[in-house]
DNA sequence: GCCCCTGATTGGAACGATCAAGGGGGCCGA
DNA sequence: TCGGCCCCCTTGATCGTTCCAATCAGGGGC
């Protein structure tokens, strides 16, 4: 039987073919046609051939919202796009959204953007688990004490957090994180191999748990090279102003050659304060960021910066989605990726 | 009936409530619950107390799978993410991709985002709209010759440009773009009210229609005002490099005081020049970037900048797309809106 | 009292795919 | 010759929702 005519005319979008339609072209049913395109090892070789090709003639794709109803799945990935923090140099999110939807699509995934409410921080990942919307989440803003995760594995819903779960008390989840101690060793032992013995630290407040992970990196670093650390840590905002205000204070009571900062942001403060003072970076004194933001790499005294596997970290988080959507318990709970170095002229 | 128990066990997920749970609760038939949902007005008012209830208590939420079926829409909106630029200054499409979800939100819709074979830059598309993945396109890379708009036109497929079409050959379809001229007239303007005469223009190749936009604004700004353009303008590649060559060049040559750049790379370039030849800008030269990049907002000495309405474009980009999706022709076939420009110590 | 009309609600069908059985034909061994 | 098995393919049922037409109850006009 032909299907009814829906075309009430050639200036409307023609309604795509549908698996009936290509099974009647080439003269099998419905589920062969389904097999061809999902088992083709179930079909004779010259069935598969005929059926694929009136495939290829119509042009024919399954209708995406049919499969996921029978299916029960929907081939679609949640990430919450958290608000644009203008002033800061992170936009290093470009990067990674653009690895993970790079890699979910060769997994036969699409990545689907939602934001949150403030007030309800999980409402928006409630409703699209609800109307199953979205077959797991990548969470990506895993601060101490974030809520969505712990919310997400009491649910059960599948998820992959970039970052570590901080308080021990939440629930087990699998998260893939780089390891921020490792990129301010990288960075510490790069000035010390320079021959830098007085390095400072610029960092955040206490009560982040990220930038206490990547302060012990310089902290245990120099340490072990005998190096002296008092008087040469400094905690403050991370802007550009508190940055620059941290790094006059520093220079001015314990006299680095060096600095390593916990952001390009609070980097670019150190540049400005050794602008101000005619101090040349690079030559007179070295400054390390971390993030490699695009501000760093534009940067006309290129700044040197640790670098996040950003699309390494995609790929484990697709790879650790994948074995959850499978129902194979992921082989561990964690991935801890390792940054790189991006040296510049200003070390 | 009550449904069939597919609990295997309270450790997985229970399946949600599905129209006929909340039906048989409530003491209704599914399609009661259905106009709850989607048209309140046909309830009496105490059946609809009493559906709204179960729904709550349940918490039932649609399955968007089987509405999707049903009623042919995705309420998907696809873009596609353009490869990730390194060592240039734009990274503006977090702001404009950030608006656009949270305004496709209010209109009911997600997000979704989807890469392109570099070979086919329109398979993406047309496997998302065959799978009727998608409701409507988002496109935002709109240079010259661009294939996707002529091609998604021709399908009669839904979609809104962020950008003008410049080749006037391309069929029509709704738009949405920024005045670039108008923004090079705001920083010239800015520039001559602050005493400034030989003022030059940096800006790109000749073959993108962006670019000779932005630089018609500078163009005619200075012959509105009488003052000199020979010798003072320069088209190069989209680098710091290129930049900062260009004005050495233009320095040497022309002695202009003042520089309106097409970007924020190349402004960046200029400064890297200044800082060289020990010139301040702002003080002995000035400087105007374009985009109000992150670059321009953490750089030491802040860059002026011109900067896009980006939020205001996906709220535009977003009414464009629900008349498009409601058949309602939009009123006029483009929205130009004008930017503004952000005033640092660079000028 | 009867009929019609309107508003509220209902049951059946359909959207287009996959799942779960079932069936026909060829090949093998008995 | 016949049962049994495997391979390839087909048929009917189903996922959860909305569309469509039909039904039902309640009022008002005559």
């Amino acid at each position: 039987m032909s299907r009814p005519e829906s075309r009430l005319g050639a200036h409307l979008p023609v309604s795509p073919p549908t698996l009936a339609d290509v099974a009647e072209r080439a003269g099998v049913s419905r589920q062969t046609v389904s097999n061809a395109v999902n088992n083709p090892d179930l079909l004779r070789p010259g069935t598969l051939e005929r059926v694929r090709g009136a495939i290829e003639e119509m042009g024919y794709s399954p209708n995406r919202a049919a499969r996921n109803l029978r299916t029960r799945t929907s081939q679609l990935i949640g990430l919450r796009v958290s608000p644009v923090q203008e002033g800061t140099a992170n936009a290093m999110m470009d990067r990674f959204v653009h690895t993970l939807v790079e890699t979910s699509a060769l997994a036969g995934h699409h990545v689907l953007l939602f934001t949150g409410d403030d007030e309800d921080p999980v409402a928006g990942y409630d409703n699209l688990l609800r109307s199953t919307a979205v077959d797991a989440f990548v969470v990506t803003d895993t601060y101490l004490g974030n809520p969505q995760a712990a919310w997400l594995a009491q649910q059960r819903a599948p998820f992959v957090a970039f970052g570590r779960p901080w308080d021990r008390a939440s629930a087990r989840h699998p998260w893939v994180d780089v390891d921020g101690a490792a990129g301010t060793r990288l960075a510490t032992e790069h000035l010390i191999a320079k021959g830098h013995t007085r390095i400072a630290w610029i960092g955040w407040r206490k009560d982040s748990p990220i930038g206490e992970d990547r302060r012990a990196g310089w902290l245990k670093t120099m340490h072990e090279h005998g190096l002296p650390t008092t008087g040469l840590a400094s905690r403050v905002e991370d802007t550009v102003q508190s940055g620059g205000e941290a790094a006059a204070v520093l220079l001015d009571e314990s006299e680095p050659t060096a600095f390593v900062c916990a952001s390009d942001t609070l980097a670019m403060g150190v540049l400005h304060t050794l602008w101000l003072r005619q101090l040349a970076p690079g030559k007179d004194i070295a400054v390390v960021g971390f993030d490699d933001s695009q501000v760093a790499q534009v940067y006309p005294v290129g700044l040197t910066s640790v670098r996040q596997p950003l699309e390494d970290v995609a790929v484990e988080i697709v790879n650790a989605l994948q074995s959850l959507l499978s129902h194979q318990p992921a082989p561990e709970d964690g991935v801890l990726l390792t940054p790189t170095l991006v040296v510049r002229e200003s070390s």
